[in-house]
DNA sequence: ATTTAAATTGCAACTAAGTAGCAATAATAA
DNA sequence: TTATTATTGCTACTTAGTTGCAATTTAAAT
């Protein structure tokens, strides 16, 4: 069980992955393949994406789910190993290829962390 | 507009923030103050008290939202300074008093920081 | 090739968090 | 006390994301 087929709808979402530290939330996939694909098979075909370790995902402010493929992580290494960057002006969102640090807790086994910054982008500055 | 009148679904609900660290999510709240208070009051209560600085809120991996009252923040500063953590066996979810660096990003005007560190807590280890 | 098994997709209906409109009520100001 | 303004409850709604199931596609096994 488990293994992604590499059919049309999924070579069509990894396509707009590819290359990019861009990240996609579920809506704009979603609005995007309007026509070409079933909200439903988007949403499957992501989760599918994530549990293999292809793509990750993060919620933003508002709650909404983003997906992306971090050029800068090794495959299956995606588990929230760098900070996202939300536009608060264009709403673009991405992987920063930037190192973080998470402090220690005591008392506490840290097994994640998840760093979302906001702000404005180049293009917005 | 906007001054919050201290009423008593405003007092219920402040006392839960009262000198604790613990984040309460919408749901929790809800169900917590079912009989006492509607669903819709929960939330206004809580928008009105995040406005004005009371309270803060965040998100977390499910895309619910979280409210705290941190207590090492003064008051209309919650904004973003602290991480939160969530315990992923039992679900408490609280804000943490540490500092964290948020690294400079080129080309991008960083206003904002959100980090929610996940494992386990200390009932939990 | 043909059959068989398993994964994928579309569709419709559903779930659940959060929101909006509006009338009724409670709190403050005049 | 009256007038004004904020608050609350209720119902209905919105929207992201999920589920069940039948139909279809893919790959594996004869």
């Amino acid at each position: 069980m488990g293994i992604v087929r590499k059919t049309r709808s999924v070579d069509t979402i990894l396509e707009l992955f590819e290359d990019t530290d861009h990240a996609f939330s579920g809506v704009i996939l979603i609005e995007r393949l309007n026509g070409q694909m079933n909200k439903t098979t988007v949403y499957r075909i992501l989760d599918r994406l994530e549990d293999e370790g292809i793509i990750h995902s993060f919620q933003d402010q508002k709650g909404l789910t983003w997906y992306a493929k971090c050029q800068s992580c090794a495959s299956g290494q995606h588990t929230d190993l760098h900070p996202h960057f939300q536009c608060r002006s264009c709403g673009k969102t991405s992987c920063l290829h930037v190192k973080i640090t998470i402090p220690l807790i005591r008392n506490h086994r840290i097994e994640g962390a998840e760093l979302l910054m906001t702000g404005l982008c180049d293009q917005c500055t």
